[in-house]
DNA sequence: TGCAAAATAGAACGATCGTTCTATTTTTTC
DNA sequence: GAAAAAATAGAACGATCGTTCTATTTTGCA
């Protein structure tokens, strides 16, 4: 096991309870990640913090607020991972490659650790509140980002003039969620290699210009 | 699929516990397809069979046998309304569209009730035990239902004979996995539309032949 | 119809849950 | 360095969980 780094996002003034809050969301969520949303209890949370039930409790107010922190936490990773670094690449088809490859690299590295945004969507899908709003707003916030990118990739003529753009995205988003069901949960051992090449089909299909799909790295 | 299992769907004498006992399966599968079979409790599954605990309790044994029973009733389920009504097409291409179009007709269905493949899989995904084992093992049936068709479909020469067929197989998936999530989570209204497209785009990138798309239905 | 067997109910168990309360310790501020 | 404020611990609460036990009712068969 680590030891409990500071990895505090506020640098400045960062008081004590700042601090060993940020720590408490990061160990709640490496076990929220594994166990889920709504198994994430706060005895098991404290045990890992080596802390007591009440010391972590009273950094939340309750244990909805603890989720919602852990939602907000994962939110701001997967745009630093993911999209952030693929703003690098030049606007149209690379941009949108390096999405999509971004988001494919995550999705393998979680076929250990587990997608919030998937284990969080079966577990909310019929549960209103906070927490169903702020996953579904954090999911449809990224889905936006990728039917940006994919008119951009039209705008600059990449793809076809009248390419169907919710469509696209739609087909990308299940190629990711098989990645990751048929990876974490089938451990079916091509997955990655069936996700890389449906990419290359549905670009072929939305007629993405040859040159562009071997673009050099960005990042 | 599988080899037939009398046990409960057995009518003749059927004494009265096991007719009970199906009857709180059915109540069970409710419940677990709503909140999940890590939700399903022994309480609220008693009061909506309107029993006592220890009734429902008696029937299984333990809560580990109650969700494997769910699992085999769901397997049931899913067999008779997707897998075999779609036998009854011909062999090739007319049989792989009618189990496409059942599994997506039973997906829209569940985007009030749930799917417990989904579900289920975003709960086991790192619990090793039987009931893991057990809805795995459903899953991979079921594709490999899909698979053969297939390669069916490419033996009669209704597909390109240098398909992938598992890649296929792969992007059929996510295409369902995408309406499961975007329809039920995110409440997108354009899924189903963009489901049917997909598979469209799909059935032509591997050559299918456009007379065979628009077959009469058989079932 | 009688009797054994099966089915169901009811109470109680230890464990764990989120939460609240009161002390106590640690940190910040003046 | 003392006082104020924040952070943490510890115990206890009511509720619910799966499970076990015993008692009672219902069923199926001779």
């Amino acid at each position: 096991m680590s030891n409990p780094k500071p990895v505090d996002s506020d640098q400045r003034a960062a008081h004590k309870g700042q601090q060993t809050k940020a720590a408490i969301v990061e160990a709640a969520l490496g076990l929220a990640t594994q166990i889920g949303l709504e198994g994430l209890s706060i005895g098991a949370l404290a045990e890992v913090a080596r802390m007591s039930k009440s010391g972590v409790f009273a950094h939340f107010g309750s244990r909805e607020e603890l989720q919602l922190s852990v939602v907000r936490a994962y939110h701001e990773r997967f745009e630093a991972e993911v999209f952030y670094p693929a703003i690098d690449a030049p606007r149209g088809l690379p941009r949108l490659v390096a999405l999509f490859n971004n988001w494919t690299k995550r999705t393998t590295t979680e076929i250990d650790s587990g997608c919030l945004y998937i284990s969080g969507a079966a577990e909310f899908d019929d549960r209103p509140g906070p927490v169903r709003d702020a996953l579904a707003s954090s999911v449809n916030t990224w889905l936006a980002a990728m039917l940006r990118a994919v008119l951009q990739a039209k705008e600059e003529g990449h793809l076809d003039a009248d390419i169907d753009a919710p469509q696209m995205v739609f087909e990308i988003h299940g190629l990711i969620l098989a990645l990751h069901y048929e990876a974490r949960f089938l451990k079916t051992s091509q997955s990655l290699t069936h996700t890389a090449k449906g990419f290359e089909n549905i670009l072929k299909r939305y007629g993405a210009i040859e040159a562009s799909l071997t673009h050099p790295s960005i990042n």
